[in-house]
RNA sequence: GAGCCCAUAGCUCAGUUGGCAGAGCAUCUGACUUUUAAUCAGAGGGCCGCUGGUUCGAUCCCAGCUGGGCUCACCA
């Protein structure tokens, strides 16, 4: 290697000229760093120690704690070992040894002697010259290491305070015992290092709050902070209690293109994409509900997915441009159907967490206990607005409030969307919940089955929590004519430039023209529902890798 | 898209009425064989987000930009 002391000669500065040579304090070492593209960056003397540290394959833009980490590496290197071996077995895990150690006393583990091998995550490291204690991480929770010269000898010892850092990740084998502060512990005779890190942890004690770091390095995150990891395995939880609680009611879970020629299913903007061989444009879908329709003409008369919708609109606490939701359609079924349905489902989604339909959201408590309250649209509108419902149906009244209330286009809107733009502005963020919100206008539910008796409502539901849309339902509409005739509006509507309007799906009509059952659909938001599960306030923490702009 | 706030060491944060940049943890050196925020002594580590402006001098004041947070708008 030998790089002749590369610190700097400048050359004349002139002066006042910009960078990188304004600052005459900063010079010599920003030189340094920068004046060598390409070569060996250079490694302060008195590191080198002359044993092919910190040279050529060291990154440039390392600071010096990465450096340092690095000549371990040659540490282990010249000790004969491999600094990422794969072919290390791990035969317990953290939990796993604390099962086997029961609650047995110290003297009594002792006694059975009990041979453990586990692997993890080094978090914490207490070294105290001839013994070391360490804290490790794996998929199962925690568990102390115990180190020291006498059981593992001089030279093994040597090198495990030479290369060992917290956030390595190390397999350890030994023999469980209990602290004198009663902390179970695996007193090891043999070590590994599996990984080393070149990167240090966050501090131990403030973790990593940092929020723009947490989501941009979620791996870091989820090392550091047990919490983030335990919100991600309830989330997992919760999608797999769906999937069961539907499949055993003979649900089909089935998965319908993401990639759509016609986005249709929701009102919403959809991204475009493009497949060059077909040379043909696409949208990301923003629902799978003309699918999963299309499914129970084909005689799958129970269907749901899980996945993920994408809706090219703004990004808040709530709203992030890639969704998770759970959709599911049965035939021979109503919208009232499916409020049993989901009181049942998500009272008892929240009994297998808490032990009780009771919970704790942002301070506040949430019961799922059924019946869940129900009101129409108007009722919520006239509660909340201080208004008296018989207005509600005057278009006058509504389009004045509609205007003074600040709802967006309320000059043109049909009286539909003045009613749910008012309930929208007034009612449904101080809707506390559970609660089914009904009868909503047919203007606003272009895929919706018309009620029965009044024509100008259809027989759907919102469930509100919170004050926030969990799940959107209703008795499908297959009636082909009164699609095509509710599609040509939407195209009126895109017309007149409204980007969220739907699209004329052919296909789709076809589909009904052969005859869909009855049925009746619905949709829930699993990632509001998980913000929900686990009072989270922010969708963003319940999502792994929430979308951030670049990088700067 | 708009308003308000934030950006200083690997992490968490102080700070400078404008004059060579600070702490704790982490790292390195030394002591220490039941600790768990281990302890003790010493040392190193900074493009003070970026680009301009004002100034003898800017990490600090001003402007623009970038990224983030919150609120609002849009939406689920």
């Amino acid at each position: 290697m030998g790089v002749a002391d590369p610190v700097v000669r400048p050359g004349p500065v002139p002066h006042g000229e910009g960078p990188p040579h304004r600052a005459r304090g900063g010079e010599r070492r920003r030189g340094a760093r920068r004046r060598h593209h390409g070569v060996c960056p250079e490694v302060p003397a008195r590191r080198r120690r002359g044993r092919g540290d910190g040279g050529c394959g060291v990154n440039e833009a390392w600071n010096d704690l990465m450096r340092e980490r690095h000549r371990k590496i040659e540490d282990l290197r010249a000790a004969g070992e491999t600094p990422y071996p794969n072919d290390q077995r791990v035969g317990w895990t953290a939990a796993a040894a604390r099962a086997a150690a029961g609650t047995l006393s110290p003297e009594e583990l002792a006694g059975k002697a009990i041979r453990v091998d586990i692997a993890g995550r080094v978090v914490a490291l207490r070294r105290f010259g001839k013994a070391t204690f360490l804290s490790l991480s794996d998929r199962s929770g925690r568990i102390q290491g115990y180190v020291k010269k006498d059981t593992l000898g001089d030279a093994e010892y040597g090198l495990f305070q030479k290369v060992v850092d917290s956030g390595d990740l190390l397999w350890l084998e030994g023999t469980l015992f209990i602290t004198r502060t009663g902390e179970l512990t695996v007193q090891a005779d043999r070590f590994r290092v599996l990984t080393k890190a070149i990167r240090p942890l966050p501090e131990k004690w403030h973790g990593l709050s940092d929020v723009e770091t947490r989501y941009r390095q979620r791996y870091v995150d989820l090392i550091v902070n047990d919490e983030v990891r335990e919100i991600f395995r309830r989330r997992a939880r919760i999608v797999n209690f769906l999937r069961d609680y539907l499949s055993r009611r003979d649900f089909l879970e089935v998965e319908t293109p993401m990639m759509q020629p016609v986005a249709g299913g929701a009102t919403a903007r959809p991204f475009v994409t493009h497949h060059n061989t077909l040379d043909m444009d696409l949208y990301l879908r923003v629902a799978p509900e003309l699918y999963l329709k299309r499914l129970l003409v084909g005689g799958f008369e129970r269907v749901f997915e899980i996945n993920r919708n994408f809706r090219n609109e703004g990004i808040s606490t709530q709203h992030n441009p890639e969704f998770t939701m759970i959709e599911f359609y049965q035939a021979y079924a109503t919208f009232t159907d499916l409020m049993g349905l989901t009181e049942d489902m998500l009272s008892s989604l929240a009994t297998a967490l808490y032990g009780s339909p009771k919970f704790s959201y942002q301070g506040e408590t949430v019961d799922f206990t059924p019946p869940w309250e129900r009101l129409t649209v108007a009722q919520a509108a006239a509660r909340y607005g201080g208004f008296p419902e018989e207005r509600l149906a005057d278009e006058t009244f509504l389009r004045e409030t509609a205007v003074r209330l600040g709802v967006p286009d309320a000059a043109a809107a049909s009286q539909g969307h003045l009613l749910v733009g008012i309930y929208e502005e007034v009612a449904e963020r101080r809707i506390a919940g559970p609660a089914f919100v009904t009868e909503y206008p047919i203007e606003v539910s272009p895929l919706s089955r018309p009620n029965g008796a009044r024509p100008r409502i259809v027989d759907r539901f919102e469930l509100i929590v919170r004050g926030r849309e969990i799940a959107n339902a209703f008795s499908e509409l297959n009636d082909p004519v009164d699609q095509r005739g509710r599609f040509e509006e939407q195209l009126r509507r895109r017309e007149r430039g409204d980007e969220e309007a739907h699209f004329l799906d052919e296909d789709y009509l076809r589909a009904l023209e052969y005859g869909m059952p009855p049925a009746a659909g619905e949709g829930i938001g699993i990632d509001r529902l998980v913000m929900l599960f686990t009072d989270s306030p922010s969708i963003r923490e319940v999502i792994l890798f929430p979308l951030l702009r670049k990088e700067g």
